[in-house]
DNA sequence: TTCGTAATTATGCAAGTGTATAATTACTGA
DNA sequence: TCAGTAATTATACACTTGCATAATTACGAA
């Protein structure tokens, strides 16, 4: 019989790094953090173990490097598809609401993987900044879209009741997201947006359920 | 030097199960399921690890049991909490929301152990129905007390809404309760709380940031 | 074509894992 | 006081874990 050495293709640097955080968030997500062995994570990349050494200098790095790529995009995959209706500010705001709360940046998988990595944020302090940063990053975009939408309709906030409503807002959309990822069948489709839109709205006083009239 | 064999008191089941639930939850509060090895589970409840497997069948066995004591006591503990204050309907309910979203309901640790749990509770059937169980049972409750407090200011309304209400303030209530914990230092203190009552009132469309007047 | 080298595989190891089982000992009831 | 027995400790085992290191091989440069 063939004890003949496994054949391998040569691949970039950034491919072999890409299907290697790839096949670790996936892991993490369904088995959490305690699932993503280096053993398991080369066969779902499909390599070898030793490789992982290869391109991260430990597993801890490996981990930490997914959940950098992870955290970044979703944020970004977020804001990208709310900007893409061009109306009002109070449109756009009711569609990074709505955005935040559907498939694919509301669904099982990215929230089984925020909670799989929790533990580890609390504990290692580059993680712990990535958290930050990311957290920050959100509200602060919301923020100024929460001025711009204030402003559109006549009102003018002092920058500390601004933040303070960026930061209530901010709390109901992660928490129905998190909510949402956590128990999916104990929301009707679309029931989520709907109650964060509502919320968000009685929070900052403005309907955003009502569109913008036709002109 | 002493090689005796270690002393020991006899303790009844029930306390003996209950100090290795005590010390499984603390060690999934800190480190994760991952921290919780039979070794170390032994080591903070002060016995040696052979006496888990007298207790339970397997790890696996007290890892539920712990959940499932910790899932209950959490809502019977916020449920107590609110009840204290013997007020109006509506007194209660924001009563209730306070205290969900404050110490000792809402804390990092509280949040740690849920998330710690989550990619279990998804692949365990039993410790999924004691999740279900415990969020119906919530909701359940709350729902009622939304009922009253609408009921108390004149307005009816059927069950259908009635539960759409109830699903949509739990939501706001368990998102900024995991908010909460999962960024501690994100929020001033009270600042939680307050937007939940405002939140939840605007939902149900009751003001219950006011308090009811002195008779 | 061939040769050097970096990418990849293969193998081994020490430490940690859950569980099974045997050996002790603290308490109870007579 | 003194067995009997269940609670508890002690030990062993097979398996998994992350990591290190040696052995190969694919691919580009000459």
């Amino acid at each position: 019989m063939s004890d003949e050495r496994r054949k391998f293709k040569r691949e970039t640097a950034d491919q072999r790094r890409e299907a290697l955080i790839k096949a670790t968030l996936s892991l993490v997500a369904e088995q959490g953090v305690r699932g993503a062995t280096v053993r398991a994570i080369a066969e779902r990349a499909d390599v070898t173990q030793g490789l992982i050494r290869h391109y991260f200098s430990s597993k801890e790095e490996l981990i930490t490097a997914a959940y950098e790529t992870h955290m970044t995009q979703m944020t970004d995959l977020t804001f990208a598809m709310a900007a893409k209706g061009q109306g009002s500010a109070r449109d756009h705001l009711a569609a990074l609401v709505r955005v935040s709360l559907e498939p694919p940046v509301a669904e099982p998988r990215a929230v089984a993987l925020w909670a799989s990595f929790l533990n580890k944020v609390q504990q290692d302090a580059q993680m712990k900044a990535t958290h930050e940063r990311t957290y920050a990053d959100f509200r602060d975009r919301l923020q100024e879209l929460i001025r711009v939408a204030l402003e559109e309709s006549g009102q003018v906030v002092s920058e500390m009741r601004l933040r303070h409503l960026a930061t209530a807002c901010n709390g109901v959309i992660d928490g129905l997201w998190l909510e949402g990822g956590a128990l999916p069948d104990a929301f009707a489709l679309g029931e989520l947006p709907g109650i964060g839109v509502e919320s968000v709205g009685a929070i900052i006083g403005l309907d955003l359920e009502q569109r913008a009239e036709q002109p």
